[in-house]
RNA sequence: CGGGGUGUAGCGCAGUUGGUAGCGCACGUGGUUUGGGACCAUGGGGUCGGGAGUUCGAGUCUCUUCACCCCGACCA
């Protein structure tokens, strides 16, 4: 049986990384390919997990003041030509619908690779005064950028995100916003999706198109590399003089808006497997586990086992888990194995020796640890979740900070990215600097972390260093 | 777009000098099992990626075409 080979064939992540993490998403039933290059089937299990980022991160934009909207699909093409730097680096990935209904358009439509210029044209006809600003808005929507090279989850031609939009009457206030919602992602990633996160502002070659800054955060995956896992944008005033987003100021003069834009994509599930996952499979934080207990009744032949199973289910579902008995016609091994690779955080096992000692067996998927629960204690399991919860966040910091090392010299960063590090390292800020590290170490600059005390000299060049840097291979 | 590779059952693969299309897993049925991927019996499932050619005969040889994968390049 596949999965068996699966446990088999890795046996270790890292020497065969791709691989493991294509067999993981494809195996756990997760995703399919779709029909067309480059896009994915999310199925009911994968899905399940966006479902539950999506409800965690939806009451964290609301708190944050953030109203949910929609906007269209297809965008006129004319609106990416408002932003030059916009649509010079969206343009080579945009697809474009050039029929409909049976004849040629008299232009041609894009479908929206990002929202920032519908929007912004919608804004443009909401916003008259101080008074009706700020503008926090968020959508929750697919977006399609033609990529060359894709991979389930982290680069699909099509993918689903969440984009929210914002206009604010001071560049203080938008500067502001840009760092706030920076914020709210990293608490998600944290206390979510249980990754630690570096986050920070990127360097002009990384920065989104249009944007006057970028901030990222970046997580580190099992083999080393870093995904960009969220970003954050402050547009200054770039749009909404494009878009002509302008308001009346209390001084009664018009006044152009600035704006913001931030959003993460279902590119986070590919980082939770790549940053949790073992040679089982997946491990999945309890938070957003599709299922996070699941009951194997042992023995069910013998009468009264499933009864029980079903008997445990209900209590454990009045305490509001998430809990699915698995009552199929299959070895009980055979069933350990299906949910450890497809990453449910407890395993409860109840067999006829359990039921007359009035206890169950419990193992957790991220310590693999087994121990016994009295049946009169089940609600423990909630305190259980949480541990498991705050334990896999504790694990992967730790396991992250071992990887992060300082260099002082070009040699000194490929040494360290070679060994599946992130490397701090200092910068004078020069473009070339940066292409040079691309050349000799293929890593990029992920983000800036200037806080932490800039070094005296730019580790490639030699030159005064003006940032400190997080140089890594990157998805 | 450059370099390399693969197309044979749902999945993974074998198929020798050209001679009736095979194996493992999965799937159906009956039975025995069940505390770490059980077993026995039996059954179903194929335009060999497509097209053309050579031949008495092509999964196998030739030409052509398509698709997918990996490494680059590009890029949230």
């Amino acid at each position: 049986m596949a999965e068996k080979q699966f446990v088999k064939e890795i046996s270790d992540i890292n020497e065969n990384f791709p691989q493991w993490y294509t067999d993981v998403v494809l195996k756990t039933q997760l995703v399919d390919y779709g029909p067309v290059k480059g896009t994915m089937v999310i199925r009911p299990y994968g899905y399940a997990i966006w479902e539950n980022i999506q409800k965690d991160m939806d009451r964290r934009f609301k708190e944050a003041g953030s109203k949910n909207a929609y906007f269209p699909l297809l965008i006129p093409m004319s609106f990416f030509t408002k932003e030059a730097e916009h649509v010079e680096g969206f343009a080579p990935e945009v697809a474009v619908v050039t029929h409909a209904g049976g004849a040629k358009l008299e232009e041609p439509l894009a479908i929206r690779p990002t929202s920032e210029t519908v929007i912004g044209t919608m804004y443009a006809k909401w916003i008259n005064s101080y008074r009706d600003l700020p503008v926090i808005m968020n959508q929750w929507c697919n977006v399609m950028r033609w990529e060359k090279t894709t991979r389930p989850f982290l680069r699909t031609s099509e993918f689903l995100w969440q984009e929210g939009h914002t206009v604010h009457a001071s560049e203080e206030e938008a500067m502001e916003e840009t760092i706030k919602m920076l914020n709210v992602y990293r608490e998600f990633m944290e206390e979510t999706l249980a990754i630690p996160v570096f986050y920070g502002k990127k360097t002009d070659k990384e920065k989104f198109a249009g944007a006057v800054a970028t901030f990222g955060l970046e997580a580190m995956m099992l083999d080393g590399k870093s995904l960009q896992i969220g970003t954050s944008h402050y547009l200054g005033q770039n749009f909404s003089k494009a878009f002509e987003i302008k308001f009346l100021d209390k001084d009664s003069k018009q006044k152009y808006g600035y704006t913001t834009s931030w959003g993460t994509s279902t590119r986070m599930i590919g980082g939770v497997i790549m940053a949790h996952g073992d040679q089982r499979g997946l491990v999945l934080p309890p938070r957003v586990a599709p299922i996070q207990v699941v009951i194997v009744p042992i023995a069910a032949h013998k009468g009264g086992v499933n009864e029980k199973a079903l008997e445990i289910e209900s209590i454990l579902k009045n305490l509001g888990i998430r809990v699915e008995t698995d009552t199929r016609d299959m070895s009980p091994g055979w069933k350990f194995n299906e949910w450890e690779m497809k990453g449910v955080p407890i395993r409860l096992e109840i067999g006829p020796r359990d039921i007359e000692n009035n206890k169950c067996m419990i193992c957790r998927r991220d310590t693999l640890e087994k121990q016994e629960l009295s049946l009169d204690n089940l609600s423990s399991i909630v305190e259980l979740l949480d541990t498991i919860q705050k334990d896999m966040l504790n694990k992967s910091r730790i396991n992250r900070d071992k990887k992060v090392v300082e260099a002082s010299s070009l040699d000194e960063i490929l040494e360290g990215v070679n060994n599946q590090n992130f490397v701090k390292a200092g910068w004078c800020g020069c473009r070339e600097c940066e292409d040079k590290v691309k050349e000799v170490a293929s890593a990029t600059a992920r983000v800036m972390c200037d806080e932490e005390g800039v070094p005296e000299t730019c580790a490639i060049c030699g030159k005064k260093a003006t940032h400190k840097v997080i140089f890594a291979r990157a998805y």
